[in-house]
Order: structure tokens, then C-alpha cells, then sequence
DNA sequence: ACAAAGGTAGAAAATTTTTCGTACGAAACA
DNA sequence: TGTTTCGTACGAAAAATTTTCTACCTTTGT
């Protein structure tokens, strides 16, 4: 076990592990690794492993009440993401995300649409 | 040398390197050194040996015209981090920067301020 | 000329992250 | 019951990243 409160810094393939956790729920170690396989080649004790460590960690909780034990995510998801979108903000542009939202917005690879519910986000917000 | 056109994916400590010269321009090992230990605790000859690493793989160049040698960015800092910033929005908003600027907003830590920046943004975008 | 200071290079060590092999227990089934 | 299948645990190993040690060269000042 992890200390308490301290912010989740997942490594790379922890956090693919932590996407599947959230877009499917709780899953078996098997699950997990079906749907890693959809995208890159892995082994099962593999990720196994890294679920384990996750759980040492306190990234992950797991229910061993059955055989097969189920691994579900500690912290929410939102809180996660936010703690990560904070950091790269601070790395990347000295915490302004006002320089962040202008680099996508001058990013070619933000689409029309993307700009479309940006600025309609922000209207929203306005009122 | 690394292959040309690659995306480059700087390490954390690379990062860190990346961000002194962004900040500062061209820089001998020493000054970025020195730049690196307002932050952190860290040996001339550790960072010595990351920027080496870093010019081999093509991040870095290099002027040793000069006994103290000169190093430089290959790539813009802007293109540099519209990769980092892509790659960032895919992997935890499945590519959707509207997702991204929402957390942005319900994120507290976003100031009144930062806010105000990104709707005037915005606001010049629609003209 | 010599010592001191400051620089680079390369090997090697330490740490962190990722991957794999093997053992072994529980369930399914012929 | 025996055997095959599927699961976990554990530890070692491999790979990637970071840090340090040592040697040696160049410049500077005595």
C-alpha cells in the first residue's frame, strides 16, 4: 500500500490499464488484457503484473472474494485526470492554460467541430 | 543520430532540459546546470550526460567549435509541444480537445483569470 | 613549466519500468 | 479419478532511464 493522498502518478502502461478500467468498470486481470490486446501485443502475466503493483500502489483496488478477482480503480477518474491535466499544464506552459488552449486551438489537428463545441462550451459558461 | 521526421518523445529529465533551453535559447551544459539546480538537486555531469544522450538522438545539436560546447534545440519548441499536446489529448481524452478545455474549466485550480484569457481568446477567434 | 579549474567522453552503477518463466491451486470435465 | 484448462503468486530478468565515477584534455593563472 501506497501513502494516502498522495497524487497517482501512473507510468505509461499503467495508465493504459487505468484507460480500460474506465471505459469498461471493474475487470478480471483477463478482461483487461483482452482489450489491451486490441491494441498492442501483451502478455497476460504481464499485465497481471502491473495490475498487482498498481494494487500495491493503491492505484487499483481488487476484490479476491472470488477465484477470479476483480481490479476496479481507487481514485475517480475525474480527480485522476485533473491531477494529470494540472501537471502538464505546469510542465508544459507554466500553468497557463490559457497557452494551452491556444495552442490548440492553433493546432491543425484540432478539427472544425473540436473549435465548434470549444467556443459553444464557453458561451455556456458565460451566462 | 535518430531517424529524421520521428516525433520526439523526450523522457521527464529530458523535459526538464528541453524546458531551460526554450526558456533561455542556446546554453553550454554548465548554465542549464546551473538553470536545473533552482529546481532540483542534480550533478553537472548527469546533466552532461542527458544532453549528450539527447544530441545523439537528434534532439539536441551541438556546436563544438568552441571548447565549451553550445547545445541547441533541433526542433521548434511550438511544434514540439503541439506533439506533446496531441498525444496528450488522445491518450486521455480520446482525441476530443472540446473534453480537454472542459476539464480545464471545472478544474479549480484554473484561475478567474486564466478563464477570462481563454473567453477573450476565443472571443478574437469568432471575429 | 606547472598546478588548478573547468570542460568532455565513456564505462559503469543504480533505479525505475516492463516483461517473462515457472510453480502451484481451483474449477471443469471426460 | 485423472487430466486439462484457467486463474493467481512470486521472482527473476530484461529494458529503459537516470546517476555517478574516472580518465583525460584544454585553458588559465602563477
Amino acid at each position: 500500500m501506497n501513502a494516502p493522498n498522495k497524487p497517482i502518478e501512473p507510468t505509461k502502461s499503467e495508465l493504459e490499464i487505468l484507460q480500460v478500467l474506465w471505459e469498461k468498470g471493474p475487470l478480471t486481470v483477463r478482461s483487461v488484457n483482452d482489450e489491451l490486446l486490441k491494441q498492442k501485443d501483451v502478455n497476460y502475466t504481464t499485465t497481471l503484473k502491473l495490475m498487482q503493483i498498481m494494487a500495491d500502489k493503491g492505484i487499483l483496488k481488487r476484490d479476491e472474494s472470488q477465484m477470479k478477482h476483480i481490479y476496479s480503480v481507487v481514485e475517480e477518474e475525474q480527480q485522476t485526470k485533473a491531477h494529470l491535466l494540472d501537471k502538464f499544464v505546469d510542465t508544459m506552459y507554466k500553468g497557463s492554460a490559457g497557452k494551452l488552449v491556444m495552442q490548440l486551438l492553433g493546432n491543425k489537428k484540432t478539427s472544425q467541430e473540436e473549435l465548434q463545441e470549444i467556443k459553444d462550451l464557453l458561451k455556456k459558461l458565460e451566462e
